[in-house]
This record gives C-alpha cells, sequence and structure tokens, in this order.
DNA sequence: CGATACGATAGAACAGCGTTCGGTACAACG
DNA sequence: CGTTGTACCGAACGCTGTTCTATCGTATCG
C-alpha cells in the first residue's frame, strides 16, 4: 500500500495541489471535453503549475487515467452499495447495473477505461464484489456466479462503449442536432435495397429516434430472464 | 479531392502501393503488435514509400482505422455467409456471434474499433444485417427484434473489449506466462479478508486458470436463453 | 545556529506522433 | 508541344508524453 496514502493524509502544508485536486481536475477535463481533452499540459495550466509537477503524483498517463477512473468509480460504489436492496437478487442485479450504466452515460469516457483497471485494488473490485455478492443469494455452482457477474459487467461495458463513441464533430458544435444524426443514418439505411437488407428496414424505424437507456435495459433484461432460468427460480 | 472513388477502381496501373496493400500492412501492423504500432511512419516504411503518400489513400488516421477495420470486418462476413445454418435461429445466432468472437480474440485490437464505424456503408452493417434477419425467424415484435441484436452484439463487445486490454509489458515480453500473470492476481485476491471479499474467494479458483472463449459463450448463452424465453419458444 | 536532507515544484529539451505544404515525376491528351 | 491530373515524397509544424536538471522552502540534526 505504497501509493494510496493520499486517503487519509488530507493535510498538506503548502498544498499547492495535492493528489486530489490532480484526479478532480483530471476528471473535470475528461468531463469537460471528453478523453483527448486530457493533456498534461492542459491539466498542469488548470492546476496553475508546470507540466513536470504532475509526474510528482504519477508515473505516467496510464496512472493517471487509472486513479483518475478508480476515483469516479468510487463515487459510482458509493450509490451502488446506498442502493435500498430487495429480497430478489436479480433485481437488485439489475439495479447496480442500472446505477453503473447511468454513471457510464453521463461520463462516456468512463466505459473505455472502466474494465482496463489492471491495479489489483481499487473500487473496481470492490464493485464487481457488490454484483457477484448478489449472485450468492442465487442457487448456482461458483463457476456459474464467476460468469454471471463476467456477462453482466460485459453487457454494461458493451452496451456504454457502443453508445460512448463520440459524435462526429458537427455534432458535437451544436450545428447538427444528435435526433437529426441519428435520422440521417435512418434515411440512409431506408435507400437501401429491401431485398438485401430486410432486417434492417423492420427496425429502421424502431433505430429513428431510439433511446439508448432502453437499448441498454432490454439487453441487460435477456441477461438477467437467462440467468433468472439458470438459478431455476 | 478525388477519395472515395477506389472501391471499384482495383485495377491502377503503376501500383506502386495501391488501396489494397496499404490496407493490407495496416491490419499486419495492428496484428503483430497492437494498435499503437499503426503509426504513418511505420506503414510508410513497410509500404517503402514516404509519410505523406498515405494520405493520397486515406484523408486521416481514423479514416485508415475505418478503412482497416472494415477490411476485416470484411472477411469476417465472409465467415458467417458460408456458416452452414440450421432449422433453429437461435442456433445460427450463436454460430454467427462466435465467428465474430473468434475474430476478435486473434485481433483484439477490432475489439474496440468494430463498432465504431461510423460509415453508413461497410460490412459492419451487412453483418448487423445478417444477425437481423435470424431475428426475423422468431416471433418477435420489431422493437424486440432491435433489441435482441443490440444485445448480442454488446455481449460480444463488451466480452472482447474486457478480454482485449493490452496485458502489461512483462507479459508481452514474454518473461512472464499469461497463466502465471493471471495467478498472481488470483493470489492477491485470495489474501483478501474473506469476510469482506466472499464473492472473489468463492470465483477466485473459477478465474485462476479460466478459459476466456467458456467466459463469453456463457455470458452469450445467457441472452440467448432470454431471448429463446422472450420469443415463446 | 548553520548545514543538510528532502518534499515539492518547474523550465527546457527530446523523441515521436498526425498532419500539411510545396514540389517532383510521369503518363495521357489535344 | 504544353496542359492536365494522378501518384508520390521530403521537410516542416504543432502537438503529445516523458525526462533531465535545477530550484525553492521547510524540517531535522550535529
Amino acid at each position: 500500500m505504497t501509493r494510496l496514502q493520499s486517503r487519509s493524509g488530507g493535510g498538506r502544508r503548502r498544498a499547492s495541489h495535492s493528489m486530489e485536486s490532480v484526479l478532480t481536475e483530471a476528471v473535470a477535463l475528461l468531463d469537460e471535453a471528453g478523453a483527448p481533452a486530457l493533456t498534461f499540459r492542459a491539466l498542469a495550466q488548470r492546476l496553475g503549475g508546470g507540466v513536470a509537477s504532475i509526474y510528482w503524483y504519477v508515473a505516467s498517463k496510464e496512472e493517471l487515467l487509472d486513479r483518475a477512473t478508480d476515483h469516479v468509480v468510487g463515487a459510482v460504489l458509493a450509490d451502488i452499495e446506498d442502493l435500498p436492496g430487495s429480497d430478489d437478487p436479480i433485481d437488485d442485479l439489475r439495479a447496480m447495473a442500472v446505477t453503473l450504466f447511468d454513471a457510464i452515460v453521463h461520463r462516456p469516457w468512463l466505459g473505455a477505461y472502466f474494465m482496463r483497471n489492471t491495479d489489483v485494488q481499487g473500487n473496481s473490485l470492490r464493485l464487481y464484489e457488490r454484483l457477484g455478492q448478489q449472485t450468492l443469494r442465487l442457487d448456482l455452482t461458483a463457476h456459474q456466479r464467476f460468469h454471471a457477474v463476467s456477462a453482466i459487467v460485459g453487457v454494461v461495458v458493451g452496451t456504454a462503449v457502443d453508445m460512448g463513441q463520440e459524435p462526429p464533430e458537427e455534432v458535437l458544435d451544436g450545428a447538427v442536432s444528435r435526433e437529426e444524426y441519428l435520422g440521417r443514418f435512418a434515411q440512409t439505411w431506408r435507400e437501401l435495397d429491401p431485398a438485401e437488407f430486410p432486417f434492417v428496414h423492420e427496425i429502421v424505424d424502431e433505430f429513428d429516434g431510439h433511446d439508448d437507456v432502453d437499448q441498454f435495459r432490454s439487453a441487460l433484461e435477456l441477461t438477467l430472464t437467462g440467468l433468472r432460468l439458470q438459478a431455476g427460480a
């Protein structure tokens, strides 16, 4: 535990920036303009210091990203631990997954980094544990429990990555609304040959103006239904 | 300003490199050393030409990535179209998903780029269509079909992204085997407090030496089971 | 009380990246 | 012959993460 001492070590004297403020500002940059906006120079400017100073707190950009991710996953974990809880472990799993998904929707950059937290410790593991504890309440083998949690995380991350892709510049500029952008896709699809693309024609109206959260919830529900069946309930 | 004619223009005269060879070499670089290895300079050297020449074929690195991705997705699509097919659409969906997943396992970089193909045309759409056609054989609403295909793709991509993260340097060097690396994780987990991490202790033996493909197949099976139930079969 | 060690901070430079600019060679065409 | 347009490339620009070296201020110590 050489690296995580900053939790309790809040009382720094000169406190020019401190680990906390580095992480907070890094997350702020990520939130405001996505992953490409987080550069050491931009971060240093925000902190009112020099570029090299950041290297006193983190050894590399990878570590910065890992710590920033862990920082916000900690908040998500707190939300998940505050969830009321019910007598149905699958309902609880759903609530947890939705909480996690919501967090990624509000912070699209999270999706890409959430799972690659190679650090053994950290909040990702705790979150994993929390999900897993619900499977302990189900009648499953250890093998099945392991796979169940992987599946749920997979659905969350997979859907979030799919949705988290940066929209083209024109949408970010506000020159084109998101609905209009999706509508253009839909229009192109409608012009495809119906004989060659029967499915695309079948669902194009569903795609046009669809809701991301609905899409996620449906995918999650399929997994949870399969899980409920597996647990023999 | 002549960027998109190259599809049919296979018969180039002097053919120093041609679009085909640019894409082939780009994919080769990605395969050999992952996404960071694909740089314009490395690619130019491989093609025996200058850096700026590549810009005659693609307008940006993003387009290069998109085209390279589409290139290999085309091969995956061909594999999927060659699948025998059965009288059970869900069996066919499983076979397609496994084929796609296998392709991503062999090319980990694919996972990250597969879904962000913003180009309207292309092989991703065709693959999406192929998956969707199986749902047309099921008793579902258009809404449910749309969500079903999203869910399957989500499971594939989610699991693949989870597994596709670059292992640390020591594993790539061959200094540490993959089993040993995973084993170290498992060991750290075993040392956690069992009261605080009951689930991690429950599954640590499953995790140690687990098979990625098994993990994926289990996740997929949950989704497919849910889907089968939804279709009322 | 100086001397010294150390925590914390930076400026400047470096190599590598995607991208752009200006220009060259060459085949085809009227 | 000159014009046009395709295919190509060396050199530069601005940006990135990272490292090197130097410098403060403060606490500790002989």
